[in-house]
DNA sequence: CTCAAAATAGAACAATCGTTCAAATGAATT
DNA sequence: AATTCATTTGAACGATTGTTCTATTTTGAG
């Protein structure tokens, strides 16, 4: 069988990432269909073809984005000798693969009344996944005695959030100095966990 | 002379309030005037009375709230005897008077074209002001040895764009927990920038 | 009390919004 | 070659957007 008609699923691909692009940047309200129809050169009435509807696009897009993020960083997760390394690596990782603007956008649709439920508690979940990784350095770094943390969870949404914002300078900066802007974040964050 | 006829600056600064606070919470595009209208209790065309258009409205109020924001801890920056404890009394400072969000909405803003040059230029210096404030911290506490800093400039980035976005758990959280995270992210900055 | 000016409301505007739908296109199966 | 079904378009919908305009109310001065 298989029966892989057309390269459908490749169209469906490029409005994903067009509208990804567009949601991080301009906020959900602020992105029109128009504009991800203009943007991914297909119709406006195609985009319904392949997403039910705005609202659910979103939140298509975000699971599947953050799925997608989390499987990528736990295969290299594993190749870090400390948690130091590790949170310096996650930053690199971060930047390289942000995603996490999607979380401040959904942030935005959350506070707004009308939107569904269902989209509300999808939205939830969102976080999850970076927090969840975040947890995990913080707690093994604790148990290798590397850090010296007293409530790892308000430390994970300390980094998660900072992170988070951070990933917005991947827009207006590039190359070395938004490296170091990453690097400078992590040096200064384990300096003040660091175990002395 | 002093013809204060009637109050209508009160009715002008409730409008400008409500719209901050709507601003803040569901971004620029996220806001319509007939929001701020439900809102503030004043009809749609009223709105115009007091203000050009939309984006103006924006424009003003980030100018104002900043400049209030700026004369505010000018007021008290002076009370803190260490550079350490003046970093802790900001953070009190900005999870009290919460006006950043405005700024990544200045952002989503900025992110759109259409947005006129005037507004470009005026949201450019938006961020000077807290990103002043929080500077002249980090340079005294170089010059009083409390600090070891190799990049002032970065720095203040950093701890900006942190505090920046811890102001949104304003919305979701409250009292003793959120003052606990806001003192929690200091005690981590401070950790790592301290001379040691 | 009168009156002009200021303040406010509310209807109306074109433009854009998210969404729907019927029609056209294309490729694979028969 | 004919048919079928997935794909894609483009026009159209009502709702909402920012904005303008006119009319009405409220105010302070003479």
């Amino acid at each position: 069988m298989n029966k892989r008609h057309y390269n459908s699923e490749e169209t469906r691909q490029v409005i994903a990432e067009k509208a990804t692009q567009l949601f991080a940047q301009k906020g959900f309200a602020g992105t029109s269909i128009a504009d991800i129809s203009r943007e991914s050169g297909f119709s406006k009435g195609h985009i319904y073809y392949h997403f039910e509807n705005k609202e659910k696009l979103f939140v298509h897009l975000s699971l599947e984005t953050m799925r997608h993020w989390g499987e990528k960083w736990q295969a290299i997760a594993g190749s870090y000798n400390t948690s130091v390394e590790k949170l310096y690596g996650m930053a690199h990782f971060v930047m390289n693969n942000y995603k996490t603007p999607l979380l401040p956008v959904g942030q935005e649709l959350a506070m707004n009344p009308g939107t569904s439920p269902d989209t509300l508690q999808a939205l939830q979940g969102l976080a999850v996944t970076p927090m969840a990784a975040y947890a995990a350095i913080f707690h093994e770094g604790v148990a290798r005695g590397e850090f010296d943390i007293d409530n790892v969870e308000e430390t994970t949404l300390l980094f998660g959030t900072w992170m988070g914002t951070l990933c917005q300078f991947t827009l207006t900066m590039e190359g070395e100095p938004l490296q170091r802007l990453f690097q400078q974040a992590v040096t200064i964050f384990v300096g003040g966990i660091r175990k002395r």
